[in-house]
DNA sequence: TGTACATCAGTGAACGCGCGTTCACTGATGTAC
DNA sequence: TGTACATCAGTGAACGCGCGTTCACTGATGTAC
């Protein structure tokens, strides 16, 4: 029986050489299993470190502190969100209906394959929210929804929406969001009451929600 | 000049007396206010004494532990969450539809006046979500909204809703609790791109996306 | 190709801190008679 | 109305803990000549 040393192999990624190599990579996929382990509230640098085989130290070597590491965490969460969604925006070709559909399906999903980002994206007080490069990547997310509302209701690019527009936007928006962030808490049910899974939820309950907003721009 | 001792008066709640008389109530605010002032995450029991007056163990003989003081904080959360919208379905009379706009209404307005509350209430991991009271009463706040969805779908109290009953009822869930989320991140904004007012979004940007919604079952 | 030296990346012990909880205690209140 | 006693509610010191950050250090790498 070779099970000798499997909790040693199981645990500690002891490296042979001093230095890691890519330290930085690692240490933002540590502190993501963090967050997922422990929740954002739970979450300590130490661990992070921890995970990733390194001395308490050494985080501070490549993002100075706690909220530097978190900032970074939710920053390339939106790089990965906004290029989710301009994916699912090229997906649902030239109609605007399909293009939300595409996009409303690709914001619920990023939630629940990445329920530590976004959980942490959507936090307040964690990271540096006004981090000029996180402000841009999701502004840029924010974007390619507004895009395709301003389709859907054939207004020109560089013009206010008018009210309407704006607020099949913050419909649409609000009721993705919602879907995530109820999927996320596993409060949502089936018609029979029972949990909801997520195949559910992404081919059947979050569209036909979504296409209820549709309808209503289809009068 | 009277400034002397502005500092002793503004803080501490002094005592005259050893017993406390209400410390339960006032742990209670004094938790909210942690929330408030330090989010879920950076809440401590600690703190919560120190701004009810009172030595770090007695919150113990009243709640147990950490938890207890925030399970105990959510109940009641839900408990005037679920008045409040039970007032809001009466306000709206008997026309399915204005039942559901004063719900919303309801709804994110409970989340911008109680933000402690409501963040609290839908944090994962933090207090005890499996307490039966707590269970109890968050269920009879779902079943306000799912009834006005069923008048406004005219099905039975006692049937298992079809589809696209179920499809409504997630929909303004959703919509509703993706609003109170977006509006408490400060995410909302107006169509010029101005962060919306807690006016705009109660009177006009909820109402106008719930609209939608309902439009689609009009038609 | 070799050597000197600067720079980089990670170590690990140490720091001070605030936390949640425990516990022997005591002041205050309620109850039985 | 008074008294004895049990129970309740809060004290405050103490505990052990894990945290984030600092810092002198050293191993490893890169660069100039």
């Amino acid at each position: 029986m070779n099970t000798v040393k499997i909790k040693a192999a199981g645990r500690g990624p002891k490296r042979d050489t001093y230095h890691h190599g890519d330290l930085r990579r690692e240490l933002l996929a540590a502190g993501e299993q963090v967050l997922l382990a422990r929740g954002v509230h739970g979450f300590t640098l130490r661990e992070a470190a921890r995970r990733a085989g390194v001395s308490p130290g050494a985080p501070a070597h490549h993002f100075g502190d706690v909220r530097g590491l978190l900032t970074e965490i939710a920053r390339l969460g939106f790089e990965e969100f906004a290029a989710a969604l301009l994916a699912a925006d090229a997906a649902g070709g030239t109609d605007p209906a399909r293009r939300l559909q595409e996009q409303a399906q690709a914001y619920v999903r990023f939630a629940l394959d990445r329920p530590a980002r976004f959980t942490l994206m959507f936090s307040n007080d964690v990271y540096d929210k006004d981090n000029p490069q996180l402000q841009e990547v999701a502004h840029r997310a924010y974007e390619v929804l507004e895009a395709a509302v301003r389709d859907a209701r054939a207004r020109p690019l560089f013009q206010a929406l008018d009210a309407q527009s704006h607020g099949l936007l913050l419909g649409t928006w609000s009721i993705v969001h919602g879907f995530a962030h109820l999927a996320l808490g596993g409060e949502l049910r089936d018609p029979q009451g029972q949990p909801a899974s997520r195949e559910l939820i992404l081919s059947t309950l979050l569209p036909s929600a979504i296409q209820l907003l549709l309808d209503s721009i289809r009068r």
